[in-house]
DNA sequence: TCATTAGTTCCGAATTTTAGAACCATGAAA
DNA sequence: TTTCATGGTTCTAAAATTCGGAACTAATGA
């Protein structure tokens, strides 16, 4: 297995992160990251949005996440922790990725 | 050609506007109509990031944004000009769309 | 009526995404 | 030390999506 790549804060960009927003199930598992209070390992989203996802699936919304620069992922033991980069990227996109968090968050809690 | 279809406030969701934005250069026609003081026809951006689209493309493009209910579009004439609801959705999804173009615009501008 | 302009639709080609199968890496048990 | 289990990755073919040329439609003006 190769080191995970992460992207430098310079290289993300607004269009990168619009598109690994663009999957519904990548916004669901950065946003369930966001609010968590602890990392979290990648098959913890095994079953998410009413569905199981195999985990070749699963492992390439990761990367694309990983890549876009919006979660960090590290090696612990056989597992993988991921959490957000949102600090690191609040200086550079200011206000936007809260709120896309908060306008989802309110959508939900209207359904 | 049937009537072009705008989704109701209430059916504009945030996943369908980050699908729409998902593309660099739907991302580009949206924040340059939002930031135009006047609505543009679809073939004011037959050229745009250095390249021209045929016009099926700038079509279909058009579409998706306009479904995902971020524009509207009304003919006049031969022509369909297109303007953003932004003020309609501001309501709905807070800062989401102002920060999104805001960021945007920081990035730009650093270039 | 005919020509022109702006945009849409159709549809095959190109690209991207999905997910099963095989694989790799780590840690723990025997 | 093997050996096994677990968590994740890679490979690859099929499915889904997007792109773009050609033909078409709708409105207008000569």
């Amino acid at each position: 297995m190769r080191t995970l790549y992460h992207p430098p804060v310079e290289e993300i960009t607004v269009e990168g992160i619009l598109h690994a927003f663009s999957d519904p199930v990548r916004l669901e598992i950065y946003i369930n990251l966001a609010v968590a209070e602890c990392a979290k390992n990648c098959s913890a989203f095994a079953t998410i949005q009413k569905r199981t996802l195999p985990k070749s699936t699963l492992s390439q919304h990761f990367r694309v996440l990983r890549e876009a620069g919006l979660i960090r992922s590290e090696r612990k033991g056989v597992e993988l922790i991921n959490s957000t980069r949102c600090a690191e990227l609040k200086e550079r996109f200011g206000a936007m990725i809260l709120a896309i968090i908060e306008a989802y968050a309110k959508q939900q809690q209207a359904v």
